[in-house]
DNA sequence: GAACTATATTCCTTTATGGGTATATAGAAC
DNA sequence: GTTCTATATACCCATAAAGGAATATAGTTC
């Protein structure tokens, strides 16, 4: 049951942010590490999981890594991925992440020659 | 966050089979046993997991433990189990366990003083 | 090639979980 | 109270996972 893979992937609190902060757009662990405020084993790690179970997909800018939401999305993962951002919306923690990311928008803009936000 | 709670809850084939099931109306044990053609042991641990977490509630009726979804879900929790249902209906796994629960209905009618479906 | 940067991987420890077997509990029936 | 039924719990084993520290890798720059 491809469900539950899905589920796993849910079911930790670090890769929850890590999916609904990527709904804005693709972004590199370096970025990831400066929005969640978590250190680079712990995102690294948790991108290397979503990836080996396809809820994540990787692009490499020089020595970046650009992660993103998959292109084609199955009809399951669309389903939760939708619920989630829906769920999240109330969250003091996703709420934060995501304040987080935009200010730091335009300073990852210029610093990095990733592709990302 | 609650969230990943639920989402703990939804990562277990099992508990996912459960949810999935119960979604058709209470169910007592030893229904959930010849729906999903598994062992009492399983059931009740999965049961008890969800109970814990407050994705399901029990309530006694004789020697029977009849568990039903709550009657008043959070927001979160509805919005998964809505999704949850929508990506049910196309995986074999789900479709036998509701044809089953299907067939066996009148069963569990006539030979059970306990008041699940 | 050497130094640097961004990221991944390895190793370790701790904790959670799933499954099974056996046993306990609570209520019903006699 | 004894017996039966339905369900829960305790115990054991194997496996997975999370987190951190240290190290490896790949690409860039000089």
């Amino acid at each position: 049951m491809k469900l539950v893979q899905i589920y796993a992937c849910l079911c930790d609190p670090t890769r929850l942010r890590l999916l609904h902060v990527l709904a804005q757009g693709p972004l590199c662990v370096c970025h990831f590490q400066e929005t969640l405020n978590e250190p680079q084993v712990k995102i690294s790690k948790h991108l290397a999981y979503l990836r080996e179970r396809g809820l994540v997909e990787v692009e490499r800018a020089g020595n970046w890594m650009v992660y993103a939401l998959p292109a084609r999305p199955s009809r399951e993962l669309k389903a939760n991925l939708a619920c989630l951002q829906d769920c999240a919306q109330e969250d003091p923690v996703f709420k934060r992440d995501l304040s987080r990311l935009k200010k730091l928008a335009p300073k990852f803009a210029e610093t990095s020659p990733c592709g990302c936000s």
